[in-house]
DNA sequence: CTCTCCCGAAGTGTCGACACCTTGCGATCC
DNA sequence: GGATCGCAAGGTGTCGACACTTCGGGAGAG
């Protein structure tokens, strides 16, 4: 967990986005780097949906031959960012409202899992280092500072799984965030989210501290929920 | 659903195992032959933890390049079943207790999740068709089957999933489910599970009926966690 | 003017080759 | 004899090439 909070923004995104998928490239390291720079591209929303994303036109970008632009495809696919039709281009997949759905009921009932283990397996510092997370939200609500906020949640997040000592639910986590980042963006444009997104992280934490596991996983799964039924009332993708 | 259970055993085994993962492939169909291979290779056991998987030789076994053959170990390493230190030899990764547990709570967390979303979605004949599976797991566990009777119970979980309607809940734990079968062996060979694991898929399908979701969740997580614990039991791997 | 067919441009899957790296074994040295 | 070094065998990551397929536009028929 180290000190994540110093870093600067960029920084930090990159970092969360992708701690929990290294190590799992699969030996080429430049296929990874493509991959995170073509990821990168398609959660920022540079890249659109249907967007092509030809092995040869991106061998020519990153001047280096196609097999290892091949394997990052390989690796956008398996994270769902990209479809690769048989003998035909691939090109970004596209996202609608169907499995924007599928994605945070997924989220909702994990991120409760993360909420019980957490509460079985944390010590209390480790919980306190919680309050520290949290206390950056609260401030960042209190400017209304959104862009941070988003992304000092994500790092809320990743600590309260780090901390639920499943290195294989923190991967899965991880892929599905990945994924979802695609829409962050439709999530927290409603006045009065962040007040009410910063009650629940107090509940919540106060829940770990109590060692309420059933309380903790409820309000982390309407947390996430609520997250959805945001972007459902902002009118969907 | 068709009519499966109609189909003889080793087609079943197939069919269960990758249907969720057909599709992303990656466009190489040849790889994913191989991929398949060299999965059920590893599921049944004839390719132990640690064997190594160098794709020069698998090349040459399969009379192609290694091209294909790369792209295969990649999605083996994507399902868990392979890891590829960089530049080193490929191998069956190991599977060590703390990492089956990780599993298993992961998937008591997601099917108790399908089960409350086919509370919700799925209609009455289509629970109705959950009772076919349910009759042939009955007819196994009396004959003392222990070999059909998994491979039924796979199929009635997937036969559950399918009917949660949300497909990249599907993929995932199918992805999961493959990882899991593994070390399935352990877990059945306890006495008398087999007719407690029979009376917990009667409890489930009549919550199911009755439409009562935090029943169903709550009888499926348990379903999954007693297989855990029958792993545990039996002296982990 | 529209529809069809054909052909060239360009992309995909696969291949064999190459440089670099790891590995295991045998010669060498203490 | 046991540890150390070096070298050959073989694997990995990457590359450019090739056949086949798809895509798009332009010639030609109706």
């Amino acid at each position: 967990m180290t000190v994540p909070d110093l870093m600067d923004l960029p920084d930090l995104r990159r970092e969360l986005l992708f701690t929990a998928l290294r190590g799992v490239e699969g030996g080429s390291s430049l296929a990874f780097t493509i991959f995170q720079e073509i990821a990168v591209g398609i959660v920022e929303g540079r890249l659109p949906p249907g967007h092509e994303v030809n092995s040869a036109e991106l061998a020519r970008r990153f001047s280096t031959s196609r097999t290892p632009v091949r394997e990052a495809l390989l690796l956008l696919e398996r994270e769902s960012l990209v479809i690769i039709p048989p003998r035909r281009r691939p090109y970004v997949s596209p996202v609608d409202m169907a499995q924007v759905r599928e994605i945070y009921e997924i989220r909702a009932s994990l991120y409760a899992l993360v909420s019980e283990l957490l509460v079985a397996r944390a010590s209390d510092a480790e919980i306190a280092g919680l309050r520290r997370w949290q206390g950056l939200l609260e401030s960042d609500a209190a400017c209304g500072d959104v862009d941070a906020y988003f992304w000092h949640n994500v790092g809320f997040r990743n600590a309260e799984v780090s901390l639920a000592k499943n290195g294989e639910l923190q991967r899965r986590l991880s892929s599905l965030g990945l994924q979802m980042h695609r829409f962050r963006h439709l999530s927290l444009s409603l006045p009065g989210r962040l007040l009410h997104s910063v009650a629940d992280h107090e509940r919540l934490v106060n829940a770990y501290a109590d060692r309420d596991a059933g309380l903790a996983a409820a309000v982390s799964r309407s947390l996430v929920m609520r997250g959805y039924r945001a972007i459902e009332r902002a009118g969907g993708v």
